[in-house]
DNA sequence: TCTGGGGTCCTAGGACCC
DNA sequence: TCTGGGGTCCTAGGACCC
């Protein structure tokens, strides 16, 4: 048996758990730039906020009720993640981080008896010591544990147990296609054309219309839905085959040295993710593009790939890079909002092969990497960076509504005051 | 005025090899 | 009428997930 473990509107969540006073409240988290909405608190849902509702229509659209907006704050919800996955990993044998808000516990071995009782003492543990509350899917295989999950959050103790086959038939019956976990829009819309409406049909169907219209994938799937376990358990995260930064600027650009800056600083960033994970990027694809809602205006979205001679980690290099990029992507007269950077073709630091040809020795740059890496552990990111970054906010995000990062900066932890 | 970001996997088609 | 078989690697594009 699996299980999967959810947070209950994990974002908002987080927020409410320091700001008691939110409890009960229309609560929404925004994207980075304070753009869309990305979580919404029970209340938030309950009045009919959407997922991805630009943030600016929210007052507009609501103007009788108090909506609690936040920036996001993932330094705050990557701690209380962290704090979760411990709980899960001190409950458990086995414990399969899937996102920063879901977890996959391994129950081989766990009496079906003993399930239930198990299950509601980690609700209860995460909740006492994390205050967030989850909701907990237990099936026989991932895919069946994920639509369990589902159905537990609409149940009032958050709680579904898909033991066996009958269980399992009811949940397939009761769910519609676009609810089955890699069942996305376009897969459900070719289901419904040939008649399939719910999770349960999609069991039944040929297996040879599934292989053909649906891939290997939905293959896969179905074998899952029959209670089949055929998807890989990852206890431990697989290295990142890509690592990309592309961020919206606060406002838009028309100055290409401005441009350059950011695609510096992202080149940056990136190259620090990298060294984190002792990797090196093979190439590099760096984009531009203008606003794609602003209909009227002159639209532009041009990229280039670049091979590096050898594997790189050296933030300097891969933002020198970058800015050279920059330059042959630049063209006048358009108003650009958004650059991205992709490192790829990452290969492991510790075995790549260095150039024959070469005539810098990187031994000292690989120094110096680890100077800064450390100097900013310790001081802040961004307290050493490259100039090529630039000094100027121009480009930078708006995040205007940021909480504190209570659980991971000392001089902003949370102050009670207490009266007698 | 203001509309997110970061990943993975699969397929089809072309080029190439023996 | 008939025109081999088996494979790798690369790229672009699509679909999916959170």
């Amino acid at each position: 048996m699996y299980a999967l473990v959810d947070c209950n509107n994990f974002y908002a969540s987080c927020e409410t758990v320091f700001n008691p006073g939110l409890r009960g409240q229309a609560v929404v988290v925004l994207s980075h730039n304070d753009g869309c909405v990305i979580a919404r608190s029970a209340q938030a849902k309950a009045i009919g906020i959407t997922m991805g509702m630009p943030g600016f229509q929210l007052s507009d659209q609501f103007p009788a009720i108090k909506i609690h907006q936040f920036s996001s704050n993932f330094t705050l919800y990557g701690s209380m993640s962290n704090r979760i996955h411990n709980i899960l990993t001190a409950a458990v044998p086995a414990v399969e981080n899937y996102s920063i808000d879901e977890a996959f516990l391994d129950l081989t071995g766990m009496k079906p008896a003993d399930i239930k009782d198990r299950m509601l003492a980690i609700q209860s543990q995460i909740k006492e010591q994390v205050g967030i509350d989850v909701s907990i899917g237990v099936a026989p295989t991932k895919t069946l544990a994920k639509m369990a999950n589902k159905e537990a959050k609409v149940r009032p103790g958050h709680m579904a147990l898909v033991l066996d086959e009958g269980s399992i038939l009811d949940l397939l019956k009761t769910t519609p296609i676009t609810a089955v976990w890699g069942i996305g829009e376009q897969q459900a819309r070719l289901c419904r054309a040939a008649g399939l409406h719910l999770a349960f049909d999609l069991r039944q169907a040929p297996t040879a219309w599934i292989r053909k219209n649906l891939s290997v994938l939905g293959a896969r799937l179905q074998q899952e839905l029959k209670g089949i376990a055929c998807l890989a358990w990852h206890e431990t995260p697989a290295p990142k085959k890509a690592i990309a930064i592309g961020r919206s600027f606060g406002s838009p650009q028309t100055d290409p040295i401005v441009l350059a800056e950011a695609a510096a600083a992202y080149a940056d960033a990136c190259a620090r993710k990298l060294r984190e994970q002792s990797a090196k990027a093979g190439s590099m694809q760096v984009s531009i593009q203008t606003n794609v809602h602003q209909h009227q205006a002159k639209q532009t979205q041009r990229s280039l790939l670049l091979q590096f001679a050898t594997p790189q980690q050296d933030s300097l290099a891969i933002a020198a890079a970058a800015r050279s990029a920059i330059a042959r992507l630049y063209q006048p007269g358009f108003a650009y909002k958004k650059a991205s950077i992709v490192l790829l073709d990452l290969v492991d630091a510790q075995t790549t092969q260095t150039d024959l040809f070469s005539p810098t020795p990187t031994v000292k740059r690989d120094q110096l990497m680890h100077a800064m890496d450390a100097i900013n552990r310790l001081w802040g990111r961004q307290k050493i960076r490259p100039a090529a970054a630039g000094t100027g906010k121009a480009w930078q995000m708006r995040q205007q509504k940021m909480s504190p990062r209570y659980t991971t900066r000392i001089d902003e932890i949370l102050v009670v005051n207490a009266k007698d």
